[in-house]
RNA sequence: UGGGGCGUGGCCAAGUGGUUAAGGCAUCGGGUUUUGAUCCCGUGAUCCCUGGUUCGAAUCCAGGCGCCCCAGCCA
């Protein structure tokens, strides 16, 4: 079934269409600028859909340029890593790959320009200094003492920092606007600092580097992007990126606009957090299936088209807004109880002897791989009469309500027989170790001829024909919804949110399972072939939704 | 009287003076079902507050209140 796209309708795009109804501009160019400092994650992945998205809808092109303005967080590991993200979340930025280093020489240029025309000014003022000078959000700055340098002696002190002539920290180019500006960024805000150190892609070329208030703008008018699209919290910006935009001679006019960025509940996307969570170790690494990272999702088993719908589904809009992980949940499970083949296993043992099925006998049941496509065939499992369930299935004494297996009961074996439970074994300890029961060898398929109702179905695997793997369970990483509510949001990280399970029980169809491609153990959820590692293991992508643990928890 | 942004059901969010105030997620009922899954039905708001304009306001005006962002030579 095709999936109908619903056409997007935000503000943005009502922009975008104005724009190109008026003949403001031809096409629509616009950006995803990550500065390669770190790891992609989902807040990243709706400005990804929403630049590229948009891009598309309308006919343009999406750049992909690394905001690469300060060499000393950026590595070329995250550059390759982004690219890597951003393909497999399916976009595709074709010859338009950039670098705002690539604008390095007419970005100083124009910087000479603005010193030139008097707008802007070497300062020498430290860092605590040009704090006190700049006044507090109440309180208006003070010009600082370098403000009224010549044009002459300004030109010669900035190509004295680009050659490198001053230490780190000593000197900044600042641009000439309002001290006293409500707006902090207007007042007289850096546009170069010195750095020595050295740049991935420019090595030790540069001393001085400009910030990216400096370059960014300039970077999205050498590229033509027409629309500009960021988040929040640099509508304040807003009046710098203009300003420079006036006053240099740059070839095309931009426009930035900014739309609210992604919250999700139980989890973090600030970049500083994420990086202690792997630093400190609270977590196994950036592809850690608990975190928000797009390489976490990818090797949980989100897949990429789940992804993308539940930004889909996301409004892009100026509200600041906390989405409900619920709604990701979801889009992953439509996908996958969609697209993901059915397998059984089985995660918490408990062995089941069938006494009256014949001796040694082994049955190939012929299965469907998916309830409601058959396109996507069949599969053939082995069926014994030694089995293993899971031992959540078997209650000694079960409630009314409880459709499974407890004695005297009788349930159907997934595709296979009904059976009834006869007897059951017990260890020292009083933990039930094996089920005895007998079939209906009238049963076969799991039919049963007279009509009789059963209402319990259960999974199985036959435990002679199983194979074992490991897998992991995960659970949200962080224990409330709001993890920073109550200050550290290290603190309220969930010490069981990983949980190994070793020795579980799979049919054997599930030694060819490829990582990318997760199945759903039938009753239990979806997983993924850890690609992490070697030996067989999997990882619980997501759970089915289960109204029976809701309504035993609510007594 | 610092600047900027926002305020529609539990969470998102359409709506741009006349609509029974879309839709999704969640919740709770019910039906179907060889996954207690899926699927299918059904279920809730007078729009931050107070005044005003108008025949008519979530939509316009005025005044409040609340929340978020900004004092990096980070982005």
């Amino acid at each position: 079934m095709p999936e109908l796209e619903l056409p997007k309708d935000d503000f943005v795009r009502d922009i975008i269409r104005d724009d190109l109804s008026k003949g403001s501009h031809q096409a629509v160019i616009t950006r995803f600028p990550p500065e390669p400092n770190g790891y992609l994650h989902i807040g990243h992945a709706k400005s990804i859909c929403l630049n590229f998205g948009v891009a598309k809808e309308f006919g343009g092109h999406c750049h992909l340029r690394f905001d690469d303005t300060n060499p000393a967080k950026e590595e070329q590991e995250f550059i390759d890593s982004i690219k890597e993200d951003v393909s497999w979340l399916g976009f595709d930025w074709g010859e338009n790959l950039f670098h705002a280093s690539d604008y390095f020489e007419q970005l100083y240029s124009w910087a000479e320009s603005l010193i030139n025309k008097g707008l802007a000014y070497v300062c020498d003022l430290s860092a605590e200094e040009m704090r006190e000078y700049r006044g507090t959000l109440t309180e208006p700055g003070r010009d600082s003492p370098y403000r009224n340098r010549s044009v002459e002696e300004n030109l010669s002190l900035f190509r004295e920092m680009r050659a490198g002539g001053f230490p780190e920290g000593s000197k900044t180019l600042r641009a000439k606007i309002d001290m006293a500006s409500g707006n902090m960024n207007l007042r007289d805000p850096a546009l170069y600092r010195i750095k020595h150190a050295a740049h991935p892609r420019t090595g030790s070329t540069w001393k001085i580097y400009p910030t990216y208030d400096y370059a960014h703008g300039q970077s999205d008018a050498i590229e033509g992007i027409t629309h500009s699209l960021c988040t929040l919290e640099f509508a304040d910006h807003r009046p710098l990126y203009d300003w420079l935009i006036e006053h240099l001679t740059v070839p095309a006019r931009p426009r930035q606009y900014e739309f609210a960025r992604l919250n999700l509940t139980h989890t973090v996307l600030s970049k500083r957090v994420l990086m202690r969570l792997v630093s400190e170790g609270h977590v196994t690494g950036w592809d850690d299936p608990r975190m928000p990272t797009i390489r976490g999702m990818r090797r949980r088993g989100v897949p990429p088209e789940a992804l993308k719908d539940f930004i889909g589904r996301l409004a892009i809009s100026k509200s600041d807004s906390t989405i409900e992980m619920q709604m990701l949940d979801h889009s992953i499970r439509e996908h996958l109880n969609e697209h993901a083949e059915r397998r059984m296993a089985v995660l918490k043992p408990l062995k089941l002897t069938i006494r009256n099925w014949p001796k040694g006998q082994t049955e190939m049941l012929e299965v469907p791989n998916h309830p409601g496509r058959p396109e996507l065939g069949t599969r053939k499992i082995p069926f014994s009469g030694s089995l293993w369930i899971e031992a959540d299935d078997f209650m000694e004494d079960p409630p009314r309500k409880f459709f499974r297996l407890g004695p005297g009961r009788e349930v159907r074996l997934r595709f296979a027989y009904l059976v009834t439970c006869e007897d059951f074994i017990k260890n020292e300890t009083g933990e039930v170790t094996e089920i005895i029961c007998t079939y209906d060898p009238a049963t076969a398929g799991g039919n049963a001829p007279d009509g009789r109702k059963v209402k319990g179905i259960i999974h199985w695997v036959s435990a002679v024909h199983a194979i074992e793997a490991e897998v992991l369970l995960t659970s949200q990483l962080f224990k409330s919804e709001n993890p920073s509510a109550g200050g550290d949001p290290i603190e309220d990280i969930d010490a069981n949110s990983l949980e190994v399970v070793k020795e579980v029980k799979l049919e054997p169809e599930l030694a060819s399972a490829l990582a990318g491609y997760p199945v759903q153990f039938e009753r239990l959820g979806y997983f993924n072939r850890d690609p992490a590692q070697s030996q067989l293991a999997f990882i619980r992508t997501i759970g089915l939704r289960d109204s029976w643990a809701k309504t035993q928890t609510k007594g």
